[in-house]
DNA sequence: ATGAGGGCATAAGCTGGGGTTATGAGCAGC
DNA sequence: GCTGCTCATAACCCCAGCTTATGCCCTCAT
């Protein structure tokens, strides 16, 4: 797939084969082998060259996809391996972890190549003891309120969004569901203790909290196929959910009356502003 | 990455191989050899399964985002395979076949398993043509309006959005860019031709349509890098950005006095009722 | 308490996918 | 017409990753 990337963007089997440390005749068989695979040429190839074809460039935008998820992984991997002797030492809490770091450090590898990055995660709690103890240089954590001793820029907001399948009655509401009735109502929630739902639990307090849960999962993701399955609504960060919402297999429900947001914070030792590598970090992410 | 996921889910090495129809020493050999490259203990064993560590659900999450991008790669790549002796032909164009579409066939193989599908690709016209020549059975249209001689249904509604890169001083505005000012800035664009351009320049068209671009790119991927890098604004699908809206790494400019929408369509000849599997796959995406 | 069964690890051996080098043919442009 | 780029084909080679076979450990039911 990165081959079929690099012939897009280069023009040329032999080029794009160059990119990837492999030679020519390796990719000219790797392509051949791909278009065997799929009965359709992907590339027309010329004495000057090789270009896309429709097929091809479709294909291509599906490989795209697959190859920057797979960079993020590889990016995040890479941090988990540089556990000792790394430049950078970052603590992050799981939201920010999972969905926002690996894109961070693959910006920052373009800035600073060679830097080594080695990453913590954990709650915010761990974060900050982290930061305090001197074993992590900069932290990242959600939540409310800055945990003390730290000094907090905030990087992103991240909302919570009540989520229902297509089908779900609520997908067809065009006003907003009082906070209320969403406090009233049964929804599918992560187990107790999970971040989110402690947000949700305080955010619906004055009206009584939350009810007893229709469903509790131990993940997110059994979390979205129980709601992708219509079995009820749940209320989920943003960014756990944007790819559903934009391909329309879940829906978002506009909500009244109640403010479901959460601070993403970049956090370092009272005082210590940040310097060096973290000085980078922070300038890619903090943008409001 | 897939063992990863299925130790996730069933709790054991062997049981994980089984589902992937490896063996366990397999299996076992697998994970360890992740474990060493990232020197971090990705499940506790126990005589009595396996689970995930807290950096194996981490190094998981990662893993789920490329497994699901594969999944879809491979939905699609098995519809370009499937050419003859398909039981449901479908055509589409390309904003659909490439970010939609795949996630259907998904669907579609959950409820009729072994049903082949075969896709074709290419504009609103040629999926016009191939339905009424009877070689497709359903199509997907983008477009203000419906080719003649089929009838529609509109299975969702494509926002375009104006995107800048978070440092771009748009994205601090508060309030919404007039049509107006949209169409005497310069953008960054695809080149003539494309749909997306055609169908901005059309609703800014009592403004004197676009200005001249700032910047002409042949792709995409090509468009959203200069925008990420501060080159300038554009204007692209919702479905194209919608990674980069919710990690911030683009941010969505508000516009007034226009409307920048088109419907996405499913077609099929006049009068003939999807029946069969395009039935199916039309009720998996009619949802409006 | 004791066997049966499931869980995982280790060891030895084989296989083929995917690479390499070497070479040739086609076309563009000085 | 030569030079330099393109890509294709052929022959060879290697090792990553599988399988089979085995052993140990723990749990649970008889």
């Amino acid at each position: 797939m990165e081959l079929l990337l690099a012939v897009a963007r280069l023009g040329s089997l032999g080029r794009a084969a160059r990119e990837l440390g492999i030679t020519q005749p390796a990719a000219s068989s790797r392509v051949r082998a791909m278009e065997q695979q799929l009965g359709v040429r992907l590339v027309t190839r010329s004495p000057s060259g090789s270009r896309l074809t429709d097929a091809g460039s479709l294909v291509t935008d599906w490989a795209r996809r697959v190859v920057e998820a797979a960079e993020e992984f590889d990016a995040g991997a890479r941090a988990l391996r540089a556990r000792r002797d790394s430049r950078l030492r970052v603590a992050a809490s799981m939201t920010i972890a999972e969905y926002l770091l690996p894109g961070w450090l693959i910006a920052l590898h373009g800035q600073l190549p060679g830097t080594a990055v080695s990453l913590l995660a954990g709650n915010s709690a761990a974060v900050a003891r982290r930061l305090r103890d001197g074993e992590a240089d900069l932290g990242f954590v959600e939540g409310v309120d800055v945990p003390g001793g730290l000094d907090a820029v905030t990087v992103a907001h991240d909302r919570l969004v009540v989520v229902v399948a297509p089908g779900h009655p609520w997908a067809r509401r065009r006003t907003p569901v009082p906070a209320r009735e969403l406090a009233a109502t049964p929804l599918i929630l992560r187990e107790e203790g999970s971040g989110t739902r402690q947000v949700v639990d305080a955010a619906l307090a004055e009206y009584g909290g939350l009810a007893a849960p229709l469903l509790e999962l131990s993940s997110t993701t059994a979390v979205k196929s129980a709601v992708s399955s219509g079995v009820g609504p749940t209320v989920l960060s943003q960014l756990a959910v944007a790819d559903e919402l934009a391909a329309r297999r879940m829906v978002e429900v506009p909500v009244e009356g109640v403010r479901l947001a959460r601070e993403l914070r970049a956090v370092w030792p009272q005082g210590q502003r940040p310097t060096g590598p973290s000085r980078n970090l922070l300038s890619l992410t903090a943008r409001d």
